[in-house]
DNA sequence: TGTACATCAGTGAACGCGCGTTCACTGATGTAC
DNA sequence: TGTACATCAGTGAACGCGCGTTCACTGATGTAC
């Protein structure tokens, strides 16, 4: 390609229209959920004809596959930042609630759409997203087995622990997605109730015994 | 009507017609969901043409209201049921655990519906469905209040453990509809699980501060 | 740089299908006398 | 009890519609020489 880079390569152009097809599917599922929606709604509002899907993916299933990736993508890496920040440390469970909430309200669409295809979407889907969810379990169950109180606790308490606060984030999660936006004062309440379910049961880790 | 009660009179066909159109849609949601399956596919499974639907429902989405309204008196009765036994006073957690288990494992299909239907379902059905679980929250927070270390909490913060153990009740059923059938061994794991959950929350009560 | 050919993202017509809903109907049940 | 009429749950044909998928195609981008 000896060409100025002002035109797109076919690569580029296939790309693009790639995240058009996700970005559409994604905002359609926001009202009437993913399973409900027709492979022919999602090309009409990527701007390409029907028939063009199929250059990128085989079914509707792959591309809801393929949002259930780019969603916990988005996710992870929001709590990796998160993690960066020092504040975290000082005070673990006022940050936890407060990044929950923001960072739900940054990409609302995705947590929709996890949320809500977790159990009402297509077997395939839902499956990968219920995977999905135990990775996370596992996953914070490995920084809850550092905490003070919980250090010695069996590998099946800790997991028991995890399952309660990843249920928890769901829950709530769902909360922020279903409030109307600009709605300040009930986010400061969700946030609270969040903040309060957390500290409730981080209470009861001191005085656990299994 | 003078005749032997062997032949049905009219309007008892009729409701027992509604109840198979019921049935119907409860088995058919519980493989691909509420939400896609057809009036047409309701009606074959009832043994009717799909016009008559029309004598018993104005819409699949009057059925799927009628679907919720008959889950949750399904679901307040074995409570009522439940709350009659001695040992539930004795044993309060454990008891609650084997309830919670013994209950959704009884009407298998209700549970499915609302878990599903609560987040995937139309418009109306899961507004319908989450009206009736912020109903069932409060009539536990009354419960609770009266509990020994909760009794002088304020009203804002039994409120929010009473929607804590609802949410959870609500996962642990999801978790017994997944299961597959005779399986007792994870059966056991899901009570230990819920048990251990509640327990945990309960220890957390005593050393609450708001 | 210029030409000839290959690739392939997107097109547009066509298909058969199941859908929700309408309509005029049928025939058993129920009622009035 | 017997007859004539009313009610109404369920029927069956018909409709227009959006769906997923097939197929042969077009024409811009990319490559070889």
């Amino acid at each position: 390609m000896t060409e100025s880079a002002q035109t797109a390569s076919r690569q580029e152009q296939k790309e693009r229209t790639r995240q058009a097809i996700l970005s559409s599917a994604l905002e359609l599922a926001q009202t009437q959920g993913f399973a409900q929606i027709s492979l022919r709604q999602v090309a009409r509002h990527a701007g390409i004809v029907p028939t063009a899907f199929y250059r990128h993916f085989d079914s509707m299933d792959e591309l809801g596959l393929a949002l259930v990736e780019q969603s916990f993508s988005t996710l992870r890496r929001m709590i990796r930042e998160a993690q960066r920040d020092p504040q975290v440390f000082e005070n673990i469970i006022d940050a936890a609630a407060v990044v929950l909430v923001e960072t739900v309200k940054q990409s609302k669409a995705h947590f929709a759409f996890v949320a809500r295809e977790r159990v009402g979407g297509s077997e395939a889907v839902s499956r990968a997203i219920n995977h999905e969810l135990e990775l996370f379990v596992s996953e914070l169950a490995v920084v809850l087995a550092r905490l003070p109180n919980i250090e010695n606790w069996s590998s099946e308490d800790v997991q028991m622990v995890s399952r309660l606060f990843v249920r928890n984030m769901v829950s709530n999660a769902e909360e922020v997605v279903a409030m109307p936006d600009n709605r300040p004062d009930l986010e400061e309440k969700i946030k609270e109730g969040a903040r309060r379910q957390m500290r409730l049961i981080v209470i009861g880790f001191r005085d656990w015994r299994s």
